[in-house]
DNA sequence: AGACAAACAGAACGTCTGTACCAATGTCAA
DNA sequence: TTGACATTGGTACAGACGTTCTGTTTGTCT
């Protein structure tokens, strides 16, 4: 009733994990188990919840007066609330797939690209390691040229991120290059450099035959694929698997996306201040330029 | 009290949805509601869930008791013991990114990508009706011609999205082309023709001048955007909201690449059988061309 | 048309909830 | 030791809760 509310659950959760240490022993016993369980305070009672925590109902009162809430009623619409929004997004995936595919064939084809891509970003993030991605930045950081191969759907993501490495740092070119074999391009490739590379079944020849050209002069080699035995694979010194899975004619580029995205984002973080200050002068420069429009 | 209990919500929900036909018409209304809002049961009472169902209390009592529970309380208790559940999965998320994220300075940046992603995505998938974007594939079909604008880093995106489809349809061309503004390219365009347009915060105003002139044309406009009150929406009779939240100084494509390959299954699914023969002859094309090794 | 059953709304009941109040206890300074 | 103060436990009460009962409405069958 009073002008409380209209905080979430996070913050409320962050803010008596900061007052943990000014509270009094018993209010402190009750703040610690709904920080351990909060999802229980959304579906029970003062009574219930105060037994289950081992405390007196009026304790749990009173902790939320302590965080100026009107009483256990907006203390308690606080972590229901955040029981309600998580359905949006960590909803039981299964039962929601099942629901969307019902709606018609449409339905079945958006339930599967939505349970692939999930799929593949899941895995992407789960089953890398940042450390071997830590050691391919630094890899990168350290070569004279950096190459970005992908071809057919994979040209724009290696293009995209050339265009956005470029930004932080000197020498990322991607291939193929206008109209060019990506072979061309390697032609003066050695091993201080490194060559990005990708392809996805079907495995395309023109790349398979410029990672074996390059590894041959000893460019260090980045593959990506979807399989760790794709054959781009045996000669690279840096592999990622990218899930590629899709129900559509085409490989789904969204976990490949993520990949390039924490790549550059590595590659910027250990560029050192440098990069960054050199990102701010570029846009800095298009904000003069009134590329954007003020909200 | 009585012998209930002990089935899970999943259980529970599947035998309503199947008791549906059978149901008085209240109780179905009733029903109906609960299978839409699970979670609300969980967190509401008798009185409070009646009203938001637009039933009266004792029919939730009805409904109950139909499904042979002792009560509305036993029904909310299995919908709360599926609220509390949840958390194991839940937490299995918010715990990962814990442990990724002590793992040094870049580890964080890894985590807070990874969730980030992962969050655009399944805000993209759980928010979007496919039937918005059935409606907006069949404005593409019937249009005479598409263009599909995108600047900076949704440029290769555009670009992309456009070689694809043009492999099962005709008309689709992506924007700006070769150097010049897209306005320029839309120059002939009018009300047979569809824009789809994106632009992201800090909005682009090439693109925001185009949706404008193409609007006033009557072109039919396709907004993309990470904001509903974005300044291209307005005048747009397909809008869809993609999150591109990330830690980097660009912003995530992730999401955004999910759409359209979403966008080009509908449209590939709802061009009939032309299209899958055209994707097709491409393929074998390509085949017969060994532009593929064959593993 | 009337009879009947099913479905529903309204009012009333006992129970449990959240909270205010006060007593009991512990803590510290003078 | 005493008193002031903060913290905690016990109790009582008004209101909301889930539920039941009864009357009304609705639809169906003779």
């Amino acid at each position: 009733m009073d002008g409380d509310l209209k905080i979430g659950s996070e913050e409320l959760v962050a803010r008596m994990q900061s007052a943990l240490g000014e509270l009094s022993p018993e209010l402190r016993k009750a703040a610690g188990y709904v920080l351990e369980n909060p999802r229980e305070v959304g579906v029970s009672s003062v009574r219930g919840l105060a037994e289950s925590a081992g405390v007196k109902p009026n304790t749990l009162v009173r902790l939320a007066n302590f965080f100026e809430l009107s009483g256990f009623d907006a203390f308690r619409d606080i972590f229901r609330e955040g029981l309600l929004r998580e359905e949006e997004t960590y909803q039981d995936r299964a039962r929601w797939l099942q629901s969307v595919s019902r709606k018609g064939q449409l339905g079945q084809l958006f339930a599967e690209s939505a349970d692939n891509a999930m799929t593949n970003l899941e895995r992407f993030f789960t089953e890398t390691d940042p450390a071997r991605i830590e050691l391919a930045t630094d890899a990168i950081l350290q070569s004279r040229r950096t190459f970005v191969l992908g071809v057919g759907m994979n040209y724009p993501v290696a293009h995209n991120f050339a265009y956005l490495a470029g930004m932080a740092m000197d020498g990322v070119t991607a291939l193929p290059h206008g109209g060019t074999l990506p072979v061309d391009g390697l032609a003066r490739a050695d091993e201080r450099d490194v060559l990005i590379a990708m392809t996805f079944r079907p495995y395309r020849r023109e790349v398979l035959e410029a990672v074996g050209t390059a590894a041959a002069r000893g460019t260090q080699i980045l593959s990506i694929s979807d399989s760790p035995a794709a054959p781009i694979m045996d000669v690279a010194e840096h592999r990622f698997v990218i899930g590629t899975d899709t129900p559509q004619f085409f490989h789904s580029t969204v976990a490949l996306a993520a990949f390039f995205e924490v790549l550059l984002g590595f590659l910027v973080a250990r560029a050192g201040p440098r990069a960054v200050a050199s990102i701010e002068s570029f846009h800095d420069r298009r904000q003069a330029l009134g590329i954007y429009v003020d909200e």
